[in-house]
This record gives structure tokens, sequence and C-alpha cells, in this order.
DNA sequence: ATTATCTATAGATCTATAGATAATGC
DNA sequence: ATTATCTATAGATCTATAGATAATGC
């Protein structure tokens, strides 16, 4: 077992079925609690609201979590725990063997479009968790820290491809970059922003060669000696 | 007059006083139902909260605003009048005679980084205002649309400078770069990114650095005819 | 027998109003 | 006389619990 649940594991919000009946209401209560938070907010939506749209009722939640907040939490460490699942998996070096600085960037922003989209309310319920409550702030930061850090050093070990004058500070700001520009292209619902009507593979393709040119990433082909001060972009 | 309020003008919301020491009353009503709604949420934020912070009694809040919505509504005004003037002032042309893309962007990043800074709770309130209601919303979505079309113009309007092969493309993907940036930058709290503990004029400058490299601007000097794909950032 | 579910409701807020009291300015 | 403020409270939620009823699995 990992020991990514030791912060919380002494905490006992979930009183674990024993029926399959109780899995399921469980189960059905933690997906419509992390929608309707995600959709409507957390204080907007009521204990009543999730019971209904679990089809169950408000006395079936208690029975499962102790108040308002443990089922909050259980969301947030369903969200938790996926995220840092995708994270690791993602860091695994095995995977990136071969890949040039530009292969790794394409690949983190093709994948973090696509995975994006998938359910944004749940993601948006563990973000809005994080928000109210300083627990769950700082595993939020840690799990953003556990991500950023590992593509930093991915990224760095690869420091020889990087023209720029200092590849730490320019690896930082290149994930801040790419971090930032995805976050708002996904969270943006109604809020225009001036790339919001271009397709995703515009994006990603500008939002590459916008971290190329700003690298200076040396030339696919000739992996060797200098790093001249030139750079190559496309 | 500006038209700048006639989407709201026939709302009707506040009581305008007669009385100075009423408009000081609605003034420090203003002032802190917007630091409570930024801070705490709306949602957590009574109107008795709001009241004890202005030191006041209830009933005089429901003296100055219909109701709790209005208030808000009052807030968001304030925020989006502020927003729209600092906008058209930034966007006078006549401030920009002879000033080149980089100089823009530079201006643009060190004037949000500070006036970022200030009264953060206050233009909080006014982002959770129009996340939650879809009239301020839309509003919200026209002071942004306003800020970034301006902009881009500004930029379009000296494309000559730009090397990319996609100069509308090119402007609207740094617009949209530098606006997540420094957003996530100052909206960051608690929330780690890779670039938080760095100091704003290192922000600056790479984020200056990227959007000069990617855009391909030609060096200041030579300006003249021929676009040459080889670009001189630095 | 145990576990899960439901109904009904107590108690805590919170919004908004009614009515009384105080301050303002003609 | 008018306007602004305060106190007290009605009515609407919303959280959480108590106690009754139904389903499960040994």
């Amino acid at each position: 077992m990992t020991p990514r649940s030791r912060w919380i594991s002494d905490l006992h919000w979930v009183r674990t079925g024993q029926q399959s009946r109780s899995q399921r209401t469980q189960a059905s209560l933690l997906e419509a609690a992390a929608t309707l938070f995600g959709e409507k907010g957390i204080e907007a939506t009521s204990v009543a609201d999730v019971a209904a749209a679990a089809g169950c009722s408000v006395g079936s939640v208690y029975h499962h979590f102790r108040d308002k907040q443990a089922l909050l939490y259980a969301v947030f460490e369903r969200m938790s725990e996926e995220f840092r699942a995708t994270t690791r998996e993602a860091l695994e070096p095995r995977r990136w063997e071969g890949a040039s600085v530009a292969d790794v960037l394409r690949s983190f922003l093709e994948f973090s479009v696509e995975v994006g989209r998938d359910r944004p309310a749940f993601k948006r319920a563990g973000i809005l968790a994080a928000q109210g409550d300083p627990a769950l702030r700082e595993h939020y930061a840690e799990l953003r820290t556990e991500l950023y850090e590992g593509m930093g050093a991915l990224l760095l070990s690869r420091a020889d491809e990087i023209g720029h004058p200092d590849p730490e500070l320019a690896v930082a700001f290149v994930l801040d970059q790419l971090g930032s520009m995805l976050g708002s292209r996904l969270e943006s619902d109604g809020v225009p922003t001036p790339l919001a009507n271009r397709p995703d593979d515009a994006f990603v393709q500008e939002a590459l060669r916008s971290a190329c040119a700003y690298l200076q990433l040396a030339p696919p082909d000739e992996t060797g000696g200098e790093n001249s001060m030139e750079r190559s972009g496309r």
C-alpha cells in the first residue's frame, strides 16, 4: 500500500458498508455530491439536494457520512487519489526514454487537454473543496507540487537541449505557462479568453511553438556539443 | 455621461441617500461587503456579517439595498466601472505612439502585476459575483472582451514587427498566455505554481522574453522592409 | 440479529420586514 | 416632516438526529 492516505487515514469519515446495497448507495451519494458540488458550489448544495440526486433520503446520507464536510472530504479524496495516480503514471521514467524536451511538452499538452475535459464538475468540486478548507488546500498543494517537480526534473534531465541561459528558471517558467493556460482554457465557462474559440490542436501547436522558441531548443537532429545562442524553433 | 451603465441603469437597486450620513453608511456597507464577499465567499457571508463589519444594523442594510443580491450587484458594478475606466485609459491611442510591440507588452505586464495586487478581495468579489450570476457573467465577459480586443488591435497595428506567420493567431495566443499567467499568479493563494517564489521582475522579464521569442519580433533598430523568418529575441 | 433506510422534527441560521426611535435639514 | 437607524421577530432554509420500518445475510 502506498502511504498516500496517511494524512487522512485516521479520520474515518466514511462508514464503509457491509452490505452490497450499502456500497451502491454510498457510490451514488459520492457521485451525486461531486456533481452538485462542482456545478452549483458547495454551500449552494444542500444535503437534501445530494440525497435527492442520489435517489435516497437525507437520513441515509448521515448513515454513510458523519456530516456534510465528511461527504466533501470523501469527494476530495477520490479526486486526490485519481490525480496522484495519474501523476505517477505520467512521470514513470521508462515512459520517457528517448523523448526530447519537445516530445515531453507535446505529450503533456495533448494529454492535459484531453483529460481536462473529463468529468469537469468532479474536478471542480475538488478544487472548490481545497479553496475552502485549509487541510484540503495543503493536500492539494502537495499534489500539484509533485506533478510540477516531477515534470521539472524530467525536463531538466534534458537540459543539454535547452539554449536558455538559465535552464532551471526556464523550465519553471514553461511549466507555469502551460499550466496556467491549460487551467484558464479548461475552467473558462463563458468567460471569454482570446484563444477560447480556437480548436484544441491549434492551441497545442502554438503552445508548443512558444515553449520551444522560449527554451531555445536545439534541433532534434544534431544532439551534440555546442549550445549556441541561436535557436531553431519550429 | 458614458453609456457604461445602460445594462443596469434601470435596475435601481441602490437607494441613493439624501443625507450625508446616509452616504457614509452606504459607502462603508459597500466596502465591507466587497471585503467579506471576496474573503469568505458570497454565500458564506451573511447580511449580519456585512452590517457588523460596516458598523451598522441589519435594518440599515435593507434600507440601502433591496436585498442581498442588490448589495452584490452594487459591489460588482463598482468593480466593473473601475475595470472599464482602467481599460479605456490604458488603450488610449496617444499613449502608445512610438511604442514597439515589446514596449506594449512590457508595459502591460508591469502594470498588471502592480495593479493586480491592489485590493485583491474587492476584485475577487467581482469575479465570484460573475461566476454565480448569468447577467453579471455576461457583463464581465464584455469587460474582458473590450480589454483583449483593444490590446489585440494595438498589437496587430504593429504586425510588421511580428515574424510569426499568422500574426492574428499569434497576438491572440500571446494575450491568452500573459493573461492566464497573470491570473494564476495573482489568484494563487497557497496553491503553489512553479514560478510562485520568483520575484515579480523575474516573472515580467521571462514572460516578455517568451512572448518576443514566440512572436519572432524584429529587432527594434532595423524597422523596415523584409520580415525574415529569423528572429532576434533578447 | 444486524444493517440500511425512511419519516418526522428539533435546533440553528439566515433573509427580510414591521414598527419604534433617533437624527437631519428645511 | 422627512430620512435614517435600530430592535425584535416572522418565515424560510438547512443541518443533523431520533425513532420507526424495511431489507439483508447468517
